[in-house]
DNA sequence: CCCGTCGTTATTTTT
DNA sequence: TAACGACGGG
């Protein structure tokens, strides 16, 4: 596409930031204001006009979902962005450590660990350890890498006080090293110390990319940023993207500080702020702006809406308790879908995932079909981290974690004492760096096991080879994995034009070429074929068979999902580490039955909202305890604050906030009070409906007329909210106007109809699609294009 | 090795 | 309240 075209749709602030250059860049971006847009163009003008190659821009995002979206809108502008790295930070760290294994001390077909597999080490590391003190610790050393502290940093005294945290640490490490792999936290900070402590790997990295944008900068941890700040070098060119305002997840060790200091750490930044917003109407944003104004440690920015004003004025709604919201907002979904408003339309949001059970009980009494996002955590079933476990095993029979969790399922009648024989042989016959592992510990222990364990073990043994033969894993196979990483990164920085001489790429130069690492791919059996078949032999399949029957449960449904999700790799030792980092990178896998077509209401933590936006969206729970919670103070009451901001934030059209009076929190019933951000909106900012508390009467609207409407006559109210000006909208969008959709790209208006509640266009796209869309909710992602 | 019972304990969670 | 884990008995 044309730089003319994309820049077209742009505004002036947007288009300043595309077109910087020079100094490090700091966008402000406001919800809603374009970001993804400003970062995908900037992308594609880089790659065009600046004669920036493709391959030495690097952007960084935290979730899969919007590092996917990225990607796709880039190419959608620029195809040679397919040569970028668009990744999220923990890929990012997963490619750097595979292409330094050597160097990082690991073996290159390490696996991931996630927050689970955390806690069994640290029990094994220090078994005294309840299963409960063991998750604290082992939290408490996620934190403590997010803050990218090692082992002996005398600052981890600020992670925790107990003195035996360092040496619980230190035990900890020791363990997971022995292992092979990496834990999350590692695959941020493992980079950031072999940067700091190896200048040749620091230069190439620096040689290597010379862009580096990072998206949500405001919820970077101090790892993270140390990682950004080892990247750059002296002529990398960095820009950040985020919002202060919409920080929220600190409790995971985010450090808002990153992007309010992101100036003096960076000397001489320039800073763009992007305040015109496209997604909700006026009202929304002022209440928005009302409630996060009370933040103290804040730029401060403040949002103007586009789309103007709108004719629905928000409401806040007082609700006797949980049993009438969830009722409230049923019949309040009910009466929209009747004048033909789509359930998809609606988001239920609410605090802790605990409330969504009564509005799914209502919703499946009032048959309203529903989603409730981030309810399944697919990766995080039991039979799933089996089948992983087994294959991360195949991949490193370095793997205790994996090994203890399969060794035994089905039962093999090795209990946990045969077990722990296997592992301190594994432990005293290994050798820094070298190839024994647990298998070959496996049968070295067969002389020392009892004869039931001896006869599962060799089962296991025997199971595991095979499978190992089979996929073509060999004592050397891992070599072959660091091999074929750096011979693919080898051809990049030809292309980008790093010197031969490197350490990277002096080994194998002479074997390059194109075809020999890409042309590989293409061949060979598909890896879904081998998972399916060890699924039957290592007899999971059985095991999980039972399973359902007792309890009625999916799993073996859920086994086949997962063997189809491996249909596009390769049955080689490189397509397994593929597919593992895959997967163990994105856990967040949603509805893997595909439901998400459907035509639902979605329920929704507010945590999962961010980057998310909705026509209709519904708050609930806006009680003191429960949003915010009762013990949030000083820094952290801001956060919750932040939080609000970003659930009100996400409406497009409507807004509702639903406060109960009474709530049953842990068996009990208890009186609520409202929210204290509630009494931060401006009473003429927000329609009032039912029973208001009397604190909050005198709080803050004893001078208010309102005293609410009656719940009754709510019920009974017609929804006029629906009545749009269409005669307003119906000027911009012409037939024949040429328009821009971040999704299709370029199209023309073919054809435009007005029923009697909404205004629909249908669209002609350059790349052949026919769509049709309603203005009124797409103003953001849909523009008009200036001749 | 599996099942039932009792007691404990309640956030948010991109990777 | 409800859900999950620990523990003990068959």
């Amino acid at each position: 596409m044309e730089a003319s075209e994309y820049l077209s749709v742009l505004n002036p602030e947007q288009l300043e930031a595309v077109k910087h250059t020079g100094s490090p860049l700091l966008i402000l971006a406001g919800a809603g204001s374009g970001k993804t847009r400003v970062i995908t163009t900037k992308i594609a003008y880089l790659i065009q006009e600046l004669g920036v190659n493709p391959s030495s821009i690097l952007a960084v995002t935290f979730t899969k979902k919007a590092a996917q979206e990225m990607q796709e809108r880039a190419e959608r502008l620029e195809p040679f962005s397919v040569k970028s790295n668009i990744r999220t930070f923990h890929s990012f760290g997963a490619w750097f450590l595979r292409l330094n294994a050597e160097e990082a001390n690991l073996s290159p077909n390490f696996t991931v660990y996630d927050d689970d597999d955390m806690v069994t080490i640290v029990q094994k590391a220090i078994p005294v350890l309840s299963k409960q003190e063991a998750s604290g610790v082992a939290h408490k050393i996620s934190l403590a890498k997010d803050y990218c502290m090692e082992c002996d940093d005398p600052n981890l005294i600020s992670i925790s006080s107990d003195p035996d945290f360092p040496e619980q640490y230190t035990l900890y490490q020791k363990r997971l090293e022995e292992t092979g792999n990496v834990d999350f936290g590692d695959l941020i900070m493992k980079p950031v110390l072999l940067m700091r402590d190896n200048p040749t790997v620091r230069n190439y990295m620096h040689r290597r990319f010379s862009v580096i944008m990072v998206d949500e900068y405001q919820d970077s941890n101090v790892a993270q940023f140390k990682l950004l700040q080892m990247l750059s070098g002296e002529k990398t060119y960095v820009c950040v993207v985020g919002d202060d305002d919409q920080s929220i997840y600190k409790f995971r060790g985010a450090e808002v500080r990153n992007i309010l200091d992101f100036q003096k750490q960076f000397p001489g930044t320039q800073v763009i702020k992007l305040v015109r917003n496209y997604r909700s109407f006026a009202p929304i944003l002022g209440i928005a702006d009302a409630v996060v104004s009370h933040n103290t440690d804040r730029l401060g920015k403040t949002l103007t809406a586009e789309r103007g004003e709108g004719k629905h004025k928000p409401e806040l709604i007082f609700l006797a308790n949980q049993d009438d919201e969830a009722h409230w907002v049923s019949q309040k979904i009910k009466e929209s879908v009747k004048l033909g408003v789509p359930f998809s339309d609606w988001a239920i949001l609410y605090r802790t995932n605990a409330q969504s059970l009564e509005f799914e009980t209502e919703f499946l009494h009032k048959h309203i079909p529903y989603s409730v996002v981030g309810a399944l955590k697919f990766y995080e079933r039991e039979e799933i981290k089996d089948i992983v476990a087994y294959l991360s095993f195949l991949s490193n029979p370095k793997d205790e974690i994996s090994f203890r969790r399969i060794v035994n399922k089905p039962a093999r009648t090795v209990g946990s004492v045969s077990q722990d024989k296997i592992i301190s042989l594994y432990q005293k016959n290994k050798t820094e760096g070298s190839p024994y592992t647990i298998l070959d510990a496996c049968i070295d222990a067969l002389k020392i096991l009892p004869k039931k364990a001896r006869d599962g073990i060799n089962e296991f043994v025997e199971l595991i080879q095979n499978a190992r033969v089979e996929i073509g894993m060999s004592s050397l196979s891992s070599q072959e994995v660091l091999i074929a990483v750096k011979k693919q990164e080898a051809i990049i920085a030809q292309e980008i034009g790093i010197g031969q001489n490197e350490t990277l790429t002096n080994s194998f130069s002479d074997e390059l070429s194109v075809e020999n690492v890409t042309e590989k791919r293409i061949k060979q059996k598909k890896l879904s074929d081998f998972i399916d078949k060890l699924i039957e032999k290592s007899h999971i399949k059985n095991y999980h068979e039972s399973q359902d029957e007792i309890s009625g449960t999916q799993r073996v449904l859920n086994l086949q999902e997962f063997v189809n999700s491996a249909v596009l790799y390769e049955c080689t030792p490189l397509g397994l580490c593929d597919f593992l980092d895959h997967i163990e990178l994105d856990r967040s896998l949603e509805n893997p039955y595909g439901e998400d077509n459907e035509d639902a209401v979605t329920l929704i933590t507010l945590h999962n909202t961010k980057g998310l936006e909705f026509p209709r969206v519904i708050i609930t729970g806006l009680e003191y305890g429960v949003f915010p919670r009762r013990d949030k103070v000083d820094s952290e009451l801001e956060e919750e604050r932040r939080l609000f901001y970003v659930g009100l934030t996400r409406a497009q059209n409507e807004l509702y906030l639903t406060s109960c009076t009474m709530r049953r929190l842990y068996g009990r019933t208890d009186f609520m009070e409202p929210s204290p951000f509630l009494s931060e909106i401006k009473p003429e900012q927000i329609e009032i409906t039912g029973k208001i508390p009397y604190s909050f009467r005198k709080s803050s609207y004893n001078s208010q007329n309102s005293f609410g409407k009656s719940i009754d006559s709510f019920y009974s109210k017609k929804i006029s909210s629906i009545e749009n000006d269409i005669s307003e909208i119906a000027e911009i969008w012409q037939k024949g106007k040429k328009i821009y959709h971040d999704d299709y790209g370029y199209g023309m208006i073919i054809r435009t109809t007005a029923d009697d509640a909404e205004y629909v266009i249908t669209v002609q796209f350059e790349n052949g699609a026919v769509k049709r869309f309603m203005p009124k909710y797409n103003a953001n992602r849909l523009m008009i294009v200036k001749d």
